[in-house]
DNA sequence: ATGTAATTTCAGAAATTTCTGAAATGCATA
DNA sequence: TATGCATTTCAGAAATTTCTGAAATTACAT
């Protein structure tokens, strides 16, 4: 390891956070060399850099590359792939909502869908599919905003974010809301036009 | 398992995707099935519908109240515990991504201010320092909306988010924005006030 | 205090995930 | 088409996580 203090703590924090990420500690490590260094790496230098295997090193950055996370590159007269993290910190940060969107909200709002289909036969089982509707309404009016949110350019969405709940002012707290009565999900879509 | 189709392709599917979400199969399935439930469960009915070990649904009952997801209640003349997810999904909500920030942001967000502390020594210290720090930066952003967000009643804050990016009008395209150079986090402590 | 039911702990088993070395594949150039 | 380098695949090893049964602990009633 030709890393500086510095740097080998900020990789081996990003190593052990990555299980907590969904992504394991070589990928993590990876991708935090990754986007501290100034210049593209190529496979083998990862592996000097983190004692890992290369076939350990190809998988992880596979796997980054499955999370759109890194930029292949090449230099010339070199025909070693070089990576780089992107230098937009906010594109990091959509990729990774969007990706975590993927793979842990998606599948469950299709089920919840699927499993609404199915006409309730007993007595619990109109219990739970109220429940699920709920369930469904509420992470589309969340997925819904998020996707608003996400249209929106980096410098208004910064914006938006330092004003926080300022704006809470454009909003009135109204006489007869009724949370999933008449449902938060379809105020919302009646509202985004 | 006494549980009607609809019922088991819900916990099915929550175990399925607990391991995505941080928790494992069997505290999945439990949540899924008390969120279901119409009443509190005690951990011997868990055992009964899901078909784990005893310990196995202690040890599940354990991390739910870890992440503060489960209720604790006591029903007359019965001292087992008995189990209920709160009824109010945005309560559900908010301690998911309460405790989610607490998991996964949190500890990074120390680590990075403790590493910014360390003076570069370096050259690509120094380059690393400043990547670190935008990168601290951008974090202290997106919690500090959060905290914002966070403090509004859930009728306000429903409303906001059915908004969406319909709120961007009340923000201008600024002409001098430099996104890190004065930091947006330092824009966004001054605009919070 | 003793007995009994409920819950928790914990060591090891089982299952899953991660990691490695060796072999296979791809691909540009001779 | 061979050769040399880069990358990927993959079967099994290693590590980690999950799960279980048995024992221990807790809480309460008698």
């Amino acid at each position: 390891m030709r890393l500086s203090s510095l740097e080998q703590e900020f990789v081996l924090h990003f190593g052990e956070m990555g299980s907590r990420w969904g992504i394991n500690r070589t990928v993590g490590q990876i991708y935090a060399l990754l986007f501290l260094s100034e210049h593209p790496l190529n496979a083998e230098q990862i592996v000097e850099k983190l004692g890992f295997s290369r076939s350990n090193v190809s998988m992880g950055l596979k796997e980054l590359q499955a999370w759109n996370l890194v930029r292949l590159k090449h230099l010339p007269d070199d025909r070693r792939d070089y990576f780089t993290a992107p230098d937009d910190l906010w594109e990091i940060v959509r990729t990774l909502v969007a990706e975590r969107k993927k793979r842990e909200i998606d599948p469950t709002l299709t089920k919840l869908r699927e499993l609404e289909m199915q006409a309730p036969a007993s007595d619990a089982d109109q219990h739970a599919h109220t429940k699920i509707a709920e369930l469904r309404q509420l992470i589309e009016l969340l997925t819904g905003w998020y996707d608003d949110m996400n249209r929106l350019d980096t410098e208004r969405l910064v914006q938006l974010l330092a004003l926080g709940s300022k704006l809470q002012k454009f909003v009135t707290k109204a006489e007869t809301i009724v949370p999933f009565g008449r449902s938060a999900k379809d105020a919302a879509k009646e509202e985004r036009s």
